[in-house]
DNA sequence: AAAAAACCAACTAAAATACTCAGGAATTCA
DNA sequence: TGAATTCCTGAGTATTTTAGTTGGTTTTTT
C-alpha cells in the first residue's frame, strides 16, 4: 500500500464532494476551484474512482458527480486503492537470493505491515471526517464525539 | 506523512540490520545482497537515518551499521520520516482561494488524518515486528502474543 | 443550436525514485 | 607502512510517477 500526494489529493476531492453533494451533481470544475487541484487531472483522478464505483457521473448542464454510496460506505483505503494502483510487485517471486528465507521474511514482515495500515485505513469513512468536521452533508448532523477504534497486530508467520 | 517504496527499502533494511546485528556491525554490503538494494541507494538511506540517530556506523573492516537504540525504541514512523522527508507543504498558506473556508477545512482534515497514520505507524516498534516473526534477535525470544493497540480519532475543528 | 458538463487519449513538464560513478576518510590487519 | 575494508559524500543519470496540457467526443439541458 502506497500512500502518495496523489492519494491525498483524491481524498481531498472526495471530501469537497461530499460536503457539497447535497444540492446535486458536484461540478470537477468547482472541485478544481476550491481545492486548487487542476481539472484534467481531476478527470483522470475521477475516472479511476468512477470504475471502482466510487462516483457516478452525470452529463451536461447541471451534471456533475455525486458518491456511488453512502459516505458511511466509503473507506479512505478504498479512495487511496482507487487512485493509486499497485505496480508494487516488487517481491521476490521465489527467484532471486531467496537461500536463507532472510529476502522473503523482511519481505513478509513488510506486507503484514502494509496490511494493517490497509485494515486502518479501511476502518475510516468518508462520513467519519465529515462529522467531525462540523460541516455535515444537510446541515443538520452535529459535530459527534471522539470514538475508538482497535487495531490488531496479529502474530506474523514465517513461510 | 507520504509512504512509498522509499521508505519500503528503509524499513525493509531496518530489519535486515535488526535481525543480524547481534554478531556485530552488519555491512550495507551484505543488506545489499540480503534484499536486492543497490549499495548506494543504501548508502543514501543510511545517511539520512544515521542522521536521525537511528542507526550507528563503524568503518573499517569489520565495520558496518548497527541500531542506535534498543529495537524497542525505533518506531517504523521513525524510520519513514528519517528518510522520506516531507517536502509536502502544499497546504493553502492563507492566500490562496480560501473564502468559505473549505480548502482549509479540506486540508485540515487531510493533516488529521495524517497525523492519525503517524500515530499509527509510531505504534509499532521494529521490535515488535521482529519478535513476531519468530526470528529474534539472539535466538532466546519467543514468539509473542496477539497484542492491542488502541487508536484514538480525535475531534476535528474548525478555524 | 448552443452551452455545459462528463469523458477520453495523447503528449509534456516537473519531480521523485533508484541507481551509477568516483572518490575521500577512518579503521583494521598483515 | 600499506593494503584492504568499510563508511561517507557528492555529482550525475535513467526511469518512473506526478501533475498538467491540449484537443477533442459525447451526452444532456436550455
Amino acid at each position: 500500500m502506497r500512500l502518495t500526494t496523489k492519494g491525498r489529493y483524491a481524498v481531498t476531492a472526495m471530501i469537497d464532494l461530499a460536503m457539497n453533494q447535497f444540492m446535486g451533481p458536484v461540478t470537477l470544475k468547482s472541485i478544481s476551484s476550491n481545492q486548487g487541484i487542476s481539472l484534467s487531472y481531476l478527470e483522470q483522478l475521477f475516472s479511476k474512482m468512477r470504475k471502482s464505483n466510487l462516483v457516478e457521473g452525470t452529463r451536461g448542464p447541471g451534471g456533475g458527480y455525486v458518491l456511488a454510496r453512502d459516505v458511511n460506505e466509503i473507506t479512505i483505503a478504498d479512495i487511496i486503492i482507487a487512485v493509486d494502483e499497485p505496480l508494487d510487485i516488487t517481491e521476490c517471486d521465489g527467484l532471486q537470493n531467496c537461500k536463507d528465507g532472510k529476502r522473503c521474511l523482511s519481505h513478509d514482515l513488510w506486507s503484514e505491515l502494509s496490511d494493517q495500515l490497509y485494515s486502518f485505513l479501511s476502518g475510516i469513512q468518508l462520513g467519519d471526517l465529515m462529522e467531525r468536521s462540523g460541516l455535515p452533508l444537510d446541515g443538520s448532523h452535529p459535530a459527534t464525539r471522539i470514538q475508538r477504534q482497535e487495531v490488531n497486530i496479529p502474530t506474523l508467520e514465517r513461510h
